[in-house]
RNA sequence: GGCGGAGUAGCUCAGUUGGUUAGAGCAGCGGAAUCAUAAUCCGCGUGUCGGGGGUUCGAGUCCCUCCUCCGCUACCA
């Protein structure tokens, strides 16, 4: 318990499916989040930053099974690699949830109750297309058919099959959803999905299917250990077991409801609808926004497997470095929309923004500063109208970005800073601090110290973006730890203050023979 | 089919409640400068604003129509 009572933020990613490796999807949803909650923490809130994976369900055991191994080798085997991820792009997760763990098992078998306590939940009968040989369903689309028999995906014939299942009395929420959406028009975003999903619920809503009694790989219903939980109840409730679900009370006022979920499109419909369902039902707060990003392409081709052209985000990492990667992804793709990956596209970004735009006004400011100022902040005390023009300038982009970021505008956050960066470099152009050298040295001094101000500025808004590059950045401005903060911004690089010998913060990329 | 979104310079896109010669970044061409990671700065675009029609003193911005592309149209994370 904290006393000085700083606003709350509640983020979280989509938590990924481990039937495979991770792939650059996950990598942007994450490398998303993870700005938005830095950005949030450097703001002063008290940020609970959650993601994780999703291990239950039939497709980790057809996966599993199709290896020879368990599904629970299976999550074994690739969880980890997720973990791993994180680590790689460096986010800043405050939890990593797994869905097999016994907080969640506990939290997922405490909103089933409380939803059938609302009667919501009833036991019925759920048909579709089984397969014996997998022991498993199929839907419709799935299915190929040939003379008449229709087959699974494994080739294996399937027949129309009826079981017990228990059904969420979602035809109940349609006039409580929709009046969700119409009191809370930021409920979801993009605006575009949020057309859609109103569409949807406004065509009927059916009751929903959240029991299967033909598999065992997932949570026990309570009170009916035939069924395991069928995906959405066990996944979309990892949030509020993450913010201290159903036993700790306290974390859980703390931090739910979320403030936002970030996700994928291609899910928007099962957390605006049945997400907000659910909660309702078991008398839960819901979250206040979830925003469903766009899709990334690899030279304009949709990535798959059988094309062979998904990126690996090790390799990518490995090849170029993390910052370079956040950077163009949240640069490059207008957060929302689908992207596009390209080597050169993402060369050109990187070297025009980090390498020359601030890496080389970093280098030529503070190497002078360094030959010329005694390696100390120069006194810029006395200003001309163009210093505070530019000052005056940078000053802007903090609620530039809070604006941004609130509506999940990443990259309109890091344009504004990068307008101003230019702004910066057209400043010093004009001001030919190497000509006022010899002609007016007080004059240079101000110049330089105008610039390390700028620098400054632009090196505790980067952190959210590229986190390794900002600090060296800030390291090289001698800017102490605690003052790496927006409310530290109105705090102005003090005259004197030792600056260590200034070195390039991000090398330029070479066209890579890497892939 | 139904509902929704989008079509603006080579590429990616901005364009507020309709108003002066339609903008930015990147790429390209030319020049300046030399402090710096050959980085930076300055200059250069005759774009049918998808086609057509309409409203208006005036439309990329509103209305109609046509064309093209895309998304959603339930049990898969």
């Amino acid at each position: 318990m904290q006393c000085n009572m700083k606003p709350r933020y509640t983020i979280t990613t989509a938590i990924s499916y481990p039937n495979g490796a991770p792939h650059i999807g996950h990598a942007y949803e994450l490398i998303a989040a993870d700005a938005i909650a830095r950005f949030k923490r450097l703001d002063g809130y008290d940020v609970h930053f959650c993601t994780g994976t999703d291990e239950h369900g039939q497709k980790m055991v057809e996966t599993a099974t199709a290896l020879g191994i368990t599904a629970e080798e299976l999550a074994d085997r690739n969880t980890p690699l997720f973990r791993k991820m994180a680590e790689a792009l460096n986010a800043s997760q405050d939890d990593f949830i797994t869905t097999r763990e016994a907080r969640h098992v506990k939290a997922s078998q405490a909103i089933w109750t409380a939803m059938q306590d609302a009667g919501d939940i009833y036991l019925g009968q759920y048909g579709g297309w089984y397969s014996v040989r997998d022991e498993a369903f199929f839907s419709e689309s799935e299915l190929t058919e040939e003379g008449g028999v229709k087959r699974a995906p494994t080739g294996a014939p399937v027949q129309w099959m009826e079981e017990p299942s228990y059904f969420f009395r979602l035809s109940a929420f349609q006039d409580r959803l929709l009046a969700l959406y119409e009191e809370n028009p930021d409920f979801v975003g993009p605006t575009t999905r949020r057309n859609e999903v109103v569409a949807f619920v406004k065509s009927g809503l059916k009751d929903l299917s959240i029991s299967r009694t033909t598999l065992d790989w997932g949570i026990p219903v309570p009170g009916d250990p035939d069924h395991v939980m069928y995906v959405w109840v066990d996944a979309l409730t990892n949030y509020i077991t993450s913010t201290g679900y159903p036993d700790d009370a306290d974390r859980f006022a703390q931090y739910w409801p979320a403030d936002l979920h970030i996700i994928g499109k291609d899910i928007v419909r099962f957390h605006t609808i049945y997400w907000p369902a659910f909660l309702m039902s078991a008398g839960i707060a819901v979250p206040r926004r979830v925003y469903g990003h766009g899709f990334l392409f690899n030279a304009g081709e949709k990535m798959s497997k059988s094309v062979g052209n998904v990126l690996d985000p090790f390799a990518l990492i490995e090849a170029f470095g993390v910052d370079p990667i956040r950077h163009y992804f949240l640069r490059e793709v207008p957060f929302g929309q689908d992207g596009n990956w390209s080597v050169e596209s993402f060369i050109n970004r990187v070297n025009a923004d980090l390498a020359n735009d601030i890496g080389n006004l970093a280098q030529r400011s503070l190497s002078m500063i360094n030959k010329h100022c005694d390696a100390a902040v120069p006194d810029y005390g006395t200003r001309t109208e163009a210093d505070e023009a530019l000052l005056a300038r940078v000053a802007t982009l903090p609620d530039a970005c809070r604006k941004a970021i609130d509506t999940q505008a990443l990259h309109t956050a890091l344009g504004a800073i990068f307008e101003v960066v230019s702004e910066a470099n057209r400043y010093f152009a004009a001001q030919e601090p190497w000509v006022l050298r010899k002609s007016d040295p007080a004059r240079m001094a101000t110049v330089l110290g105008v610039t390390a101000e700028a620098l400054r500025w632009f090196g505790i808004l980067l952190l959210p973006f590229v986190p390794k590059t900002a600090a060296d950045l800030l390291d090289l401005l001698a800017v102490p730890q605690d003052q790496r903060t927006l409310a530290a911004l109105g705090t102005p690089l003090v005259a004197g203050t030792a600056l260590p010998a200034p070195k390039p913060i991000v090398p330029k990329l070479e066209e890579p023979a890497a892939s």
